[in-house]
DNA sequence: TCATAAGTTGCATGGTATGCAAACATGCAC
DNA sequence: GTGCATGTTTGCATACCATGCAACTTATGA
């Protein structure tokens, strides 16, 4: 059994190599012309040209031009999903909800070259951050359903006092609710590492952002 | 001095007030042609037709055809801010930010049936969903904004124990955080409220919503 | 009333996105 | 390897989205 050095993960046959070849060329060529050029600017046709495929190709590969800045595949919520399921039992939801994602994140910042020009265009081009921090919101329904996968049925959070009728309703929000605080703490943690350039990792960021949120959100001090 | 009973808030000159006419006519075109014919059979010319104006027009009054369904102007963020500012004193940070978006998303809700015809096209057009969420993603730098104002400088959360040093840089994120938690509540409710078919009132479901994130987030009981 | 500023419109232009049918490549069975 | 079924790419035609510009119409304030 021979090592698979392909692409991201281990390929099947010929084909799904090579579309995830032209997948991968048409992003990266969309990426560094938009940090060349800016993202508005560049056109499908540039980046078609640029990855050595028809404008026709491209659409075949993406719904909307400003989906090749995206850069997640679907793909990324399944790794989460599992990653969140695999987790050791002793971990809260929360906490295993931060080991799966830093995990994912990890990943994603290996092609660090890549991850960094991304960076760039997204800074100069507030819409597409929107777009891509919107890509991820959509994730939010389905890790909401992972998480309920994780801590069973019968189970739900509310706080202590809370009526037997509100408990029950509180049952559906609970994971939705982790979901969105896991989702969020991505979120601000790309919105304030992109602010400040890289003064610090974004791990680093994203463990403070996630332990705030987690936390429990404390008033601010007195004085 | 006469009352102005105009449009949506009391209206300048001739001409703001046929702004504002315009721009509704536009919004309430799109929406119900929307909820009628599903949201991406609906051109730019049609809304304009159906509002009176020529689609050029269109774009004076929006920068792409999805914005037409966002429904928010920019005046939003500026009621909340001001609300925010004007809470009484005594109340946390967190207490009136939930106070301000309450007062706010109230006001959202008068136009009953335009906000529910709104809510199915949504529900109809996840591309639409993501877009509105997107909008209210842009406010919410807004939103920290005004939060950072009204707890004023100096002040700052971290969770006790913390180094100086990174109590330093927690200060920046602690507006940040506050907002996206804000914005995120906004989100679940409006999610979940639209899941739900009116089950409950928006406002209820807020304020639930709203409680369960700024609680802290308790782990789910053990049974 | 008149000059000015603001808003609307049509036209020209170019980028975005989809359906369709023909050409091409791959996987698989024989 | 030959040949077929399936999946991909491509060009073309078409329609919609979006912007700049110049001409025209309408409020505003002196």
């Amino acid at each position: 059994m021979q090592l698979m050095t392909e692409g991201s993960a281990a390929g099947g046959g010929l084909r799904e190599r090579k579309k995830r070849a032209t997948r991968a060329a048409l992003t990266e060529a969309a990426v560094r012309l938009a940090a060349e050029h800016g993202a508005e600017r560049v056109t499908v046709e540039a980046i078609s040209a640029a990855a050595g495929v028809s404008v026709r190709t491209f659409f075949n590969y993406f719904d909307t031009r400003d989906d090749v800045f995206v850069l997640t595949g679907a793909e990324t919520g399944a790794n989460v999903r599992k990653a969140l399921l695999a987790a050791p039992a002793r971990l809260s939801p929360m906490e295993a909800l931060r080991e799966a994602l830093t995990a994912e994140l990890a990943e994603a910042e290996q092609r660090h070259e890549l991850w960094r020009l991304h960076g760039e265009v997204l800074r100069a081009a507030p819409h597409l951050l929107v777009r891509v921090l919107a890509a991820h919101l959509a994730d939010e329904t389905e890790l909401a359903e992972a998480v309920a996968e994780r801590i069973g049925p019968g189970r739900g959070a509310a706080p202590p006092g809370t009526s037997h009728e509100e408990r029950r309703k509180a049952l559906d929000l609970y994971p939705r609710v982790l979901a969105a605080v896991a989702v969020t703490a991505v979120r601000v943690s790309v919105d304030h590492w992109c602010a400040r350039q890289e003064e610090r990792s974004f791990r680093e960021v994203f463990q403070e952002v996630f332990a705030l949120l987690a936390a429990g959100l404390p008033a601010p001090p007195p004085a």
